[in-house]
DNA sequence: CAGAATAATTGAGCATGATCATTTTTCTGT
DNA sequence: ACAGAAAAATGATCATGCTCAATTATTCTG
């Protein structure tokens, strides 16, 4: 039999795998998002994905890791869509208001599963997702410190300190901020986004009033 | 019968009941701290506790509640010293580092228990402790506000913003960075606080250098 | 002080996350 | 095509947080 458009590159084996994560994933984001976290049974996971109890947990060592495999796919995808978005021309708190614009917005879509997953996320150094969340994470703060590093070439900024310090300064804000805005009743973005900007351009003014040197 | 030293201010019930709470607590915090939270299991603090598996439910709705009960009282404790170390005379970065090195070195004594504290109080609104926690919390942006006003007064800076948005600041980079601090292997106060005063600094000089009006 | 009323205590039982010995499926060599 | 090996799937079983109906302790009343 000739090889026609189908190429042969995984064995069933590896073909039903990739299919039964994607299934256990699936079921267990839309079991999630509908019915929360705790509510959500790894026997409904299971049932939902068409395999057996154990055979989700051949897949994710826990309930948890299930969570993050999820937000972490996801996350990958609203930092690389913020990278798109810095514009050299641009200032740097609007620069800086676009990418995490990207991030209220995925995370007040889904505003229950975001406060379980950013809980987690503050001590996740082990487990299985923890590499490639971490990755996920120097990314953003890379792209803050692009912006950064923009913005000095354009002497919008002069700071004295190194990039690296201040984009870690205004990702700590921004972790906060979004944590604190997940915690109030009406996720309005603007309002979130406009008191996380202030806090940004308090950091740029810095505490005494100036003139440039 | 006259009364003697001794007023009889509660009955026998209310006496139990506070007695049985500090037991639970005691017991508790022992355990969490030797064998950490996950490895501690609600039987064996009914069992050190001397007190039925069922009682331990009725003084703490659930093992979390437990947690944040002992953190709660020791944290308030660690607010109010640290609230007395503040000086008029001193500058805004020494007066914040004492205040932080208070939390530093309680959380850097039980670090584990610490970590899993943290990221509860991250999104701790509901629950029968929550209103103690936010006092707390309420309490330490106070005194940080306290110490930006002080500084205001003596013109060590003259900030545009509220002194309020300012502590909120302030407060936000202290709470990620003893995380990122909780996060390391070794847990060096001198460091942790070395690194988080650089930001302080950071958030005081703002980001571009500048000479007073 | 007896007995009723109220409050506190308790552990058997339940729900569910996770484990692991067994079974089923897929692959490999002949 | 088949046997044996390797990998994957599975659900009975366990551990544990938590509930609640029954029990025990305390207080109130006349």
């Amino acid at each position: 039999m000739p090889q026609l458009s189908q190429q042969k590159v995984f064995g069933l084996r590896e073909r039903n795998k990739l299919d039964k994560l994607r299934r256990i994933k699936d079921a267990a984001s839309e079991l999630f998002v509908k019915n929360g976290f705790d509510d959500t049974t790894t026997r409904a996971i299971a049932l939902r994905a068409g395999v057996g109890l154990g055979t989700v947990f051949v897949y994710a060592p826990t309930k948890r890791d299930l969570l993050f495999m999820i937000v972490n796919d996801d996350l990958q995808e609203v930092v690389e869509r913020a990278a798109g978005m810095v514009q050299p021309t641009r200032s740097m708190p609007d620069d800086l208001m676009r990418v995490f614009r990207a991030h209220y917005r995925y995370f007040g879509q889904r505003p229950a599963l975001s406060r379980l997953a950013l809980r987690e996320m503050i001590f996740y150094a082990g487990g299985p997702e923890a590499k490639k969340f971490l990755k996920t994470r120097e990314r953003l703060i890379g792209l803050i410190g692009d912006i950064v590093n923009l913005a000095i070439e354009h002497k919008a900024i002069s700071p004295q300190e190194d990039s690296k310090i201040i984009a870690w300064v205004i990702f700590s804000i921004y972790q906060i901020e979004i944590r604190h805005w997940l915690s109030s009743d009406d996720l309005d973005i603007t309002r979130g986004l406009a008191h996380l900007r202030r806090q940004l351009v308090l950091l740029m003014n810095g505490l005494s009033p100036h003139v440039a040197l």
